[in-house]
DNA sequence: CATTAATCGAGACGGTACGTCCGGTCTTATT
DNA sequence: AATAAGACCGGACGTACCGTCTCGATTAATG
């Protein structure tokens, strides 16, 4: 048991892909080698009314009637565009859901902070992330878009990509300054940790079984980074 | 903080409610008062055999294609069924393929062991569920039912009633006599402790980032058990 | 020169086959032995209500402006009624129009009169019938119909049979009874009369390039019975 | 009724118009004023190669699939050109169909011959445009090009213009000839005899109720002119 | 030689219709 | 009363064309 983390998951190496933030992902992610910037740009340029229209269009619906509601037609009458349009970009409705998603939460990106404790750079990492996922129907809306990547392979990597391996690279990034300060064991398997850190809050989320609050997050931080069994002096700040 | 586990997660008091094994189980939540056995049985008696064939054809479409292959009309013409006797028995496709899913596992009933510590008690409880619940393609149908869960708050309680709440009623009282043996702090989190134990699991088995495998689940229960920072002397066997 | 006049044209053989007026056109022709009477009608009758519906949709389309505006969608939405419904009942467009157009003039039905002279015969038949063809836009949906038919030859037989053959029919009987009389040659080759007959007509009115009045009719009649290099004593009445 | 044969078909005075071979017909007939030579041709000359392959690409669509498979993406792509550079030239692909079902007929224009009795030169007119007429597809191709000019008068004319007046010219010519020759009677009706002429071909080529054979063009030849009657010693060679 | 203007390729775009599938509801006759 | 059969409305699917549009790239005749 004395080996390093190296752990099943999936490696977190993708690459950061300095994209045209115009681009839809889906279509990033099949042809990665994107235009190499000398492109000669021939044909009608694309619209991006066209492309802001239809984002906005999925999001409402996403966000207001769930992703069954994102449907084709409803979001081309809605972004008074064509349905053609829609399909020359996202293959799927899933797929366009993702996207307007993603473009919802863009700016909501927390500067990571290195609060010098594992448990603080904890805290301060999945607080603010578990307030935003369990406000509005968010909650719903990662259901339903993960039981979409049951089906659909690359769709599932995609997803996994966008919204679940940034969140999880923050985290193990702590966990590694944690393991070289000492502060944990060096060789914590680190991917089962993230497991544990992550884990609880999105059962929560899909299950809804239990609320999603403050509280519950430093609770389940504090189990996880001390067990259930508990410390002898484990008293959290 | 030191008030006994209350929690907000739903109350595991639901009655256990012997009733006949035929009736479907979403109308069985919703009339609890089931025909008071006194009825003078009026009309055509209803058919077993359509009422197998229904759950047959259901259950084989949803373990080979999936949920969104289970439409009314496909089970309808396997089962050689009308479509009207469907709706009689069953609200929604969903709830046919809870029922579906639910006369699948129903012989999987594992006996509950007290083995004397915590941590026996958790791996003789999950490990046969985790090896049943990532086998085949049950992890994808059980991301279907999660998300037809977050439009359909009935359809939701009574998921998590058979699926859910039993596994955790187990755990729970596992909980319970390690609390009483002093094995674990008598005012654990009890709630909190079963979605670390669980949240791992399912956050694998729907994300996909990772695989459930028997060491998975041993070191995911070790980690929950002794936490992330690890203990002194915690070697366990 | 002196056979009978068998002709390569496809035999008039046509059973009159007694149908309920309901049924479509199309069925009919695939579906011969049309329910023997004794079907036990199971199922949920079909609406009448609905086929009016759907046919009279499909006629005002057809008159006012074309076969090309008889879309199966506007059909739907006019009719009140589902595209399914149309579906089930008609393959394709162009059989329904067909269907459309025959119950149009399903009324004028003259009753053949035997006049005593093969032109009073032709005249009385085929006069009406120039009136009715060349009168509001049927010349054109003719002619959709008959592009409609060229590449579907279960379309063109079932086109031919019910608004070619029944004239053809009437005006062959007149051809016969003249023959029999002595009024035209015994060995006439009565297929080919008839294309003298019905050509010019369907000529003008296909092409548009001369207007199909009564003064045509009676000329083209005329000169198709004595012959463009005409009669010693050819005075018509 | 001894009028002269003044007759209410449209006028076959259409100018000869010696164009370039190269022009479109239809942008020839809507711009008649053809660029007077002396212009003095700017900008990049037009791409004889896109022409040819636009047309060639049509032709071969519009015999092995008829019209309808003439659609201008197809066209485009088959061609290697682009849908503006059909659009230019062709207004719509009706037009396109009719310019390359001209130029595939182009070459076979047949000299009229002058054989001394009408029936010599009726039958070395039509006999061979009967058997071009009624090879491969064209009869489905004409059908779907008359269908076509039901709905633009614009197009209808300039149908009529090519690939009827043509031939209802030297019919015409040639019965003008047999009426001057005492042949057939002064007062012949001389439009209504074309119809009779070209009527019954016509009719057998877009209904498809008979073959065009040799034999049906010599028998409705001879029945055009000696009428269904028959005449008494009209015994031809 | 630079300008100007017609053209061509590529292809994005709004729109309309296609033919199919499914969800739910209903109306029969049968059991 | 429950069932098999199946017709029905509504709505979404994904595809195919239509006719229009905006680009950058060509290609002469003109200035």
């Amino acid at each position: 048991m004395g080996e390093l983390a190296a752990e099943t998951a999936t490696a977190p190496a993708d690459t950061p892909a300095v994209v045209p933030a115009d681009a839809p992902a889906t279509v990033r992610a099949i042809v990665p080698a994107d235009t190499p910037a000398d492109a000669p740009q021939r044909g009608r340029p694309r619209s991006h009314r066209a492309h802001q229209a239809i984002l906005a269009a999925a999001s409402e619906l996403l966000l207001n009637r769930g992703l069954s509601a994102v449907s084709m037609d409803t979001v081309a009458e809605r972004a008074g565009v064509s349905k053609a349009t829609i399909y020359r970009w996202w293959p799927t409705k899933e797929s366009l859901a993702l996207d307007a998603l993603f473009s919802e939460w863009n700016a909501v990106q927390p500067a990571v902070r290195d609060t010098g404790s594992l448990r603080g750079d904890l805290v301060s990492l999945i607080r603010p992330w578990a307030r935003l996922v369990s406000s509005r129907p968010y909650g719903a809306v990662i259901a339903q878009l993960i039981a979409a990547a049951q089906a659909d392979p690359a769709f599932a990597t995609e997803y996994r990509r966008r919204f679940v391996e940034p969140r999880r690279e923050s985290a193990r990034a702590a966990l590694q300054r944690a393991a070289e300060r000492g502060e944990i064991p060096a060789d914590t398997r680190i991917e089962v940790a993230l497991d544990l850190i992550y884990g609880p809050i999105y059962h929560r989320l899909l299950h809804g079984h239990g609320t999603v609050n403050d509280r519950f997050v430093k609770e389940a931080i504090d189990m996880a980074l001390n067990g259930i069994r508990g410390r002898s002096g484990a008293a959290p700040a």
